[in-house]
DNA sequence: TCCTCCGGTATA
DNA sequence: TATACCGGAGGA
């Protein structure tokens, strides 16, 4: 795979403090029809504290100083005659050239990130010869999502880790599939720059896969049995890592001996948070949490997790399915099937109408295609550092994602132990970041550019 | 002719 | 595996 466009040497994923650039070249004048609809035009410009960067009102003027640089107006001309017979005559150009209507392509350059330092128009020696990062086209994204996803290694950490709990980088392949194009083409893949030790591989669908058919494969990627209640008795699948799928009977004793490793010290916190709760249900919380949410980041679960109850006296079993008289009564199971039913159901409905919410106050951005014709994008999303999309009992369900899938995962709740997440999502705010495109923060997120074609 | 920057390759 | 480098396409 080719990281090279992913971003450089980006300082560890912190924010570089903001350096104030020239702009050595004036900016050219503009030669097309920008429509700007905006329905928040006041924030900051988010540019770094650049002077020169134009206010996200100067875009709504059609007339107004254009926010990009002569290469994206070079651009932009070639997006503006779609039926040239260069742009269409050449595979690069059809594949992999700006469509000069994306955001990306109407942000201007950074100047502090490591290309535009390198390039000439900032005083660079222009040996790298790369775009700002944050003139990232989205269609050019999109092919190299598409091109290396079905190879990239793919890998979904532990959450727990130090590594796992750092900020997603926000330019690695899978950032970026994250932040425009909801995880559509590496779903459920972590960060790429985060190290994690206990990371496990796992597979990539292909694109053309429906994000419902990608869910039931994707999610459960560390043995999640979050299906598995419902389908048949917990004790009796577990989720192969290896297989990608649900297999019959207890996992292997290696992988039970590893999720037990893991699970123990968790499991007796949680305990520890829910003394007041009954015997009955604190077996009941526990079978469902260790079920659909073992990739939380919350230090209550991750990792594999067999399904397993809890003990009288609170002690974790640690061979629970050697021990049928601590399976939950089949009135028990039957229980808590319906619990998941109804709490997946119930979060459906919560889920449709939270999106439906969403598309009315982010309306999708239309950009052209390989073909020049407008297509329908997904309005900008936050950029959190989440773990895998798991689906939750709805009574944990009180940070709701906001990645726009019509689905019933979420991203789990994090305990009030974490100090990291403790605090709720972080949100998606242009604050000096120079690998946050201004265009796309949050001033920024109800804003609908139009180029005129 | 100059500029931008995509994509392939080399290198650490 | 990530990053750096650079040839060269395409547009002005």
């Amino acid at each position: 795979m080719n990281m090279m466009h992913m971003g450089g040497p980006m300082n560890g994923g912190g924010p570089p403090p903001p350096q104030p650039f020239q702009m050595h070249h004036p900016l050219p004048h503009h030669h097309h029809h920008v429509a700007v609809f905006a329905s928040s035009a006041n924030g900051t410009n988010g540019n770094g504290g650049q002077p020169q960067a134009p206010p996200p009102s100067a875009l709504q003027s059609a007339t107004a100083t254009p926010p990009v640089s002569t290469s994206m107006n070079r651009s932009q001309s070639r997006a503006s005659c779609p039926q040239s017979n260069r742009e269409m005559s050449s595979h690069r150009s059809t594949t992999s050239r700006r469509c000069g209507v994306c955001r990306g392509c109407q942000c201007k350059p950074c100047g502090q990130c490591t290309y535009c330092q390198d390039s000439p128009q900032f005083g660079g020696p222009g040996v790298k010869k790369q775009s700002c990062i944050e003139r990232r086209c989205l269609r050019v994204l999109e092919n190299r999502l598409q091109r290396d996803a079905p190879t990239f290694k793919a890998r979904v950490g532990c959450n727990a880790c130090e590594d796992c709990r750092m900020q997603d980088c926000q330019i690695c392949l899978v950032c970026l599939d994250k932040r425009f194009f909801e995880n559509r083409h590496i779903p459920g893949a972590m960060c790429a720059k985060k190290r994690c030790n206990n990371a496990q591989s796992i597979e990539c669908v292909p694109s053309s896969l429906a994000q419902s058919e990608f869910i039931q494969q994707r999610a459960p990627k560390r043995s999640y049995e979050m299906i598995s209640p419902v389908i048949q008795p917990p004790q009796m699948s577990h989720f192969d890592v290896k297989r990608v799928q649900y297999m019959t009977g207890p996992p292997p004793p290696q992988q039970q001996q590893q999720m037990m490793q893991m699970q123990q010290p968790q499991m007796q916190q949680q305990q520890q948070q829910q003394p007041q709760q009954s015997q009955q249900n604190q077996q009941q919380v526990v079978v469902v949490q260790q079920q659909q949410r073992p990739n939380s980041n919350s230090s209550l679960s991750n990792g594999p997790s067999p399904p397993r109850t809890i003990s009288q006296q609170g002690t974790p079993p640690h061979q629970p399915q050697q021990q049928p008289q601590q399976q939950p009564q089949q009135n028990g199971v039957h229980q808590i099937k319906q619990e998941c039913i109804e709490n997946l159901e119930q979060h459906q409905q919560q889920q449709q109408q939270q999106h439906q919410q969403q598309r009315m106050m982010f309306a999708p951005q239309p950009y052209p295609d390989m073909n020049g014709h407008g297509r329908m994008m997904a309005p900008p999303l936050p950029v959190v550092s989440t773990p895998a999309p798991m689906p939750l009992p709805q009574n944990q369900m009180t940070n709701m994602p906001q990645h726009g899938l019509d689905i019933p995962f979420l991203i789990p709740t994090y305990a009030q132990t974490d100090q990291f997440f403790s605090k709720g999502f972080p949100d998606y705010e242009h604050n000096g970041d120079p690998f946050v495109p201004p265009s796309y923060a949050q001033d920024m997120k109800g804003q609908v550019v139009l180029q005129q074609l």
